[in-house]
DNA sequence: ATGAATAAGTAAACCGATTAACTTTTTTCT
DNA sequence: AGAAAAAAGTTAATCGGTTTACTTATTCAT
């Protein structure tokens, strides 16, 4: 039993690894030069192929490649000797030869949308980050795809699949007015979308419970004594953005208080598009006590819009985001907001859909939890004096 | 697409349907739909191939590959014949069969340093960004690999040509502390370091030019009267960080003001790590008028450690930060800082790799110049009164 | 005219794996 | 013991391109 410690997937937190020893590849130890080499052995650099090892071992191919692909046909004995002429020779298979006479690449594609900043976004990057970790555990590698709307046009999104670049596409960042991702239908490629879901079309997909995270939220602000609450919400294409609004609004119905637009304004997920929309409903309602904003980024600009324009945070009004982004939890006041699982959610997805890619066929369609994380951004209400 | 009509199977659709769907592979003539379908748009799943072209066409599938490639044997009406029948047969070549058999790839690989945030940090989302719309303008598909100690020391990035899943890496994010950069140092494999270069082998890079920058930040400092200037660093293994310090030494010196180690404190390139320099540096010299910083991210900490101090920025003391990174042109102060060409950066890196791919063998060792950009974070020192 | 050079294609040998079908040996079952 | 089944390999076809060497038809220069 080769144990090689094949840890079984779970759900990994983030590694903390922030030393990296480059240390030298030692080559292999056992090079164990019998005859007397005055000089340490050059590097010839040969590739050496699949024929090669064959030869060395005394195999045919097939036996090598079914060793390679731990085929249980080969006996132990032969596979230990057939490893240990692989390392000898220091082997490393073609992939591209792999992928050609195999059914898979080991290639994954992350597909964003096309954002100036979609690169640099800590959004994304939480996700994309547990989406490489899973995937390189899993043996695949990671592309990473704009969808530039030329991209799309010319049908390069497909493409992807049928010049064999990848066996499958994770979406990110995308919503119903996406009209390509209708394209995936077909179950003819894999795809699953990420963080959202898609109505014209029963796609895969893995999302984070924005019900649930709303009503963290609401819960949060509804108990601290809050009725005038706003939101700063954005993308009303997207199911999960609606979703948010959906819970907002029932909240606030099912204790009377008033609710319609003049309340909602659509920050755009940015920073600046939060300020103004943070203006905005100040303006519209300057008796207004909290702010539930659709991420941290919006909540953010609605903090520095209101504070320079006189209020204080939470003292005047209380603030919940949505993410959880790391570098936000210093901010000043820090925020308080609903804790989004990016990082296993790239992890599950990225997991679905090797598992979709290896045959399986049942929809995939998983939900997964948040929570409130409170902080400095949300207080009692005042009470009007 | 327009007509949204006939939902794609549902669990329970017509045996009629499925049968249709399922089966036979037989007749590929055109199942000719009778319905109100105008167009038979059929779609046949079926893979064409180079020889099914070469068949229609009726010439040789070295010709059709010669068309592919734009070889110039192939005569102008051969050429346009074949393409016209690539076109209409929705021909796409497969990669894994072109990459076997001539040289190439066409993928690279961006590799990052093993931070928990590097795919959400918008210094390299901003020059990834450029990478990938250069590499894609030049027909290269983009994968990402972090280099995590456990991969280094396995050999996995030296692996990533061996195995053919790429033709060149850019390096992003290292220093001379990773030493695995030298098994690159061979010329033998693809290699560009990215906004740094390596002391210890002649390696391939494309940087800022982190001393021309380092001037412009202090002639702004120096011109605004300030003579008290501390600075905040990182990773001292970093040349291009180390250019900075240099500069800033000797400029101090130049004007004869004091210059040693009080006045220096590492902000390890983090937010917290600028705070925390930032604290540093004030409690050691209660004087300090003007604080350069390494990179934005620094200069925001510290901009908010100073202010939580009662400092005021820019009266008090002004900061001068590194990057110029979009998100922080908002800021409150916004942020004076040198500006890097970041994305410049990247379109750079990505050309000289392809470059060097194919062929090229000169020395890559390129500068890009930066420029300040003045904002509300530095002012005029005040006259001690 | 005529041999040489050029243009435009083609045939076939690769590239480096996987895998279906087959063979040979060893076990198992009755 | 003898037939059937399982175990452990091997052979050869295949994946889908690129490229070298070779062929044939033209054009060119003298």
């Amino acid at each position: 039993m080769a144990s090689k410690g094949k840890v079984k997937n779970k759900i990994a937190s983030p590694p903390e690894s922030a030393d990296l020893q480059g240390s030298l590849p030692a080559s292999n130890q056992n090079i164990t030069i019998r005859f007397d080499s005055p000089l340490p052995d050059e590097k010839p650099p040969e590739k050496v192929n699949i024929r090669d090892v064959a030869r060395e071992a005394g195999v045919s191919v097939a036996t090598v490649s079914m060793v390679l692909n731990e085929n249980p046909r080969i006996s132990r004995g032969t596979q230990v000797r057939v490893q240990k002429m692989i390392e000898r020779l220091g082997y490393r298979p073609n992939r591209l030869a792999q992928g050609l006479s195999s059914k898979y690449t080991q290639v994954l594609a992350v597909m964003l949308p096309p954002l100036r900043h979609a690169l640099a976004d800590a959004y994304f990057g939480e996700i994309i980050s547990g989406i490489a970790d899973r995937a390189g555990k899993l043996g695949h590698k990671m592309m990473i795809e704009q969808a530039k709307p030329q991209f799309i046009k010319e049908g390069r999104h497909i493409e992807l699949y049928e010049r064999r670049f990848v066996d499958g596409i994770l979406c990110l960042g995308f919503n119903e007015k996406h009209t390509f991702l209708a394209d995936f239908a077909g179950a003819q490629y894999p795809m699953i979308l990420v963080d959202n879901r898609f109505g014209p079309q029963p796609l895969d997909y893995v999302h984070c419970d924005y019900r649930l995270g709303a009503n963290q939220a609401m819960n949060c602000l509804l108990q601290l004594g809050h009725r005038a609450v706003g939101i700063i919400y954005a993308a009303p294409e997207s199911p999960t953005a609606r979703d948010v609004v959906d819970v907002y609004k029932s909240r606030l119905g099912e204790i009377g208080a008033t609710v319609d637009d003049s309340w909602m304004a659509d920050g755009r997920f940015t920073d600046e598009g939060g300020a103004a929309a943070a203006r905005d409903l100040i303006s519209r309602h300057p008796d207004i006590t909290a702010l539930l904003c659709g991420n941290d980024k919006m909540a953010l600009g609605a903090i520095r819009a209101l504070s320079q324009q006189g209020y204080q945070v939470p003292r005047d009004i209380s603030i919940v985001g949505f993410d959880d982004l790391q570098h936000l939890a210093f901010a000043n006041p820090s925020l308080t907001t609903v804790h989004l699982p990016l990082y296993e959610l790239g992890v599950t997805a990225c997991e679905r859909l090797i598992e979709k890619i290896r045959g399986k066929v049942e929809r995939v369609a998983e939900i997964l939890p948040t929570h409130l994380v409170l902080r400095e951004s949300t207080t009692m209400v005042r009470q009007p004096n």
